[in-house]
DNA sequence: ATGAAATAGGACCCCATTAGTCGTATTTAA
DNA sequence: TTAAATACGACTAATGGGGTCCTATTTCAT
């Protein structure tokens, strides 16, 4: 409950990762070996920053990636909302689908809910991949 | 991910809800019908608070709960502690094992999860079952 | 040109956790 | 003594997280 991703982890040490680097470019291949992450999680992770705009992929040989922006304007609500597709939601009233919460309609703490939610959001904003030392 | 347990919901509710009829005792069966929670689950979260000493239970005919202090002295960081046995870890390393964590000896992330772990336990721990409106 | 090294991405499976159900015992007011 | 309530363990079902495998594509270097 209230836990973190691996996904999210391994995205999180790969960006430190690159950025301890001084943003040389870093492979799949040596940021698993370095810290133990299976290469085919490591890799989709990779990809999803990508997408995400977080990092720029270099194909082919000699390939790999580099972060995007500077580490210090990178924040871990980045890293959160690009590995995971969707944002950060403590209940379902804060998914896409809210109606699917079985008790939608009686629920008395929803909007207790949503501060807490924009709390913790403010949380993990305000804490860069340049703060990850 | 990230997101808080129906056990959790549910003990919230229940809490607000003892709170909001001024801690006139209150049964399972009532609250489980005002907010279509299934009953079993609540009874049982019911008991975990009480054996969490958040609220007092009288049993046999005529029983029910009550909260066993002020709505404004409970937090909803004690709700999640006592209906979760464990505390609230966004990652193995915080947990009781930390060793279980498939990389915990090359992580380079322990120390700012903690931070960020601190700071979600204010946003749980500053607000009380009494702001629960 | 060709092969090796790298990213891109889909399909699939395993398993731990969560959510819920069922059955029974115990307590206590009327 | 009965009915209404809590106490609690055992079991099942559903969901999602985490991981593996396989193949395609890109690009550098020889």
């Amino acid at each position: 409950m209230l836990k973190l991703s691996k996904k999210v982890e391994y995205g999180l040490i790969a960006m430190r990762h690159i950025a301890s680097v001084n943003n040389q470019i870093s492979t799949v291949k040596e940021i698993s070996e370095r810290y133990s992450i299976p290469s085919d999680v490591l890799a989709k992770v990779m990809q999803k920053l990508t997408r995400g705009k977080l990092i720029l992929s270099h194909q082919g040989a000699m390939g790999g990636y580099t972060l995007a922006r500077g580490a210090h304007d990178i924040s871990v609500m980045d890293v959160i909302g690009v590995v995971e597709g969707t944002q950060v939601g403590i209940a379902q009233c804060f998914a896409e689908t809210p109606e699917n919460c079985s008790i939608y309609s009686n629920c008395t703490i929803k909007h207790p809910l949503g501060k807490i939610q924009h709390n913790l959001e403010q949380v993990f904003a305000s804490m860069k991949v340049s703060e990850i030392v």
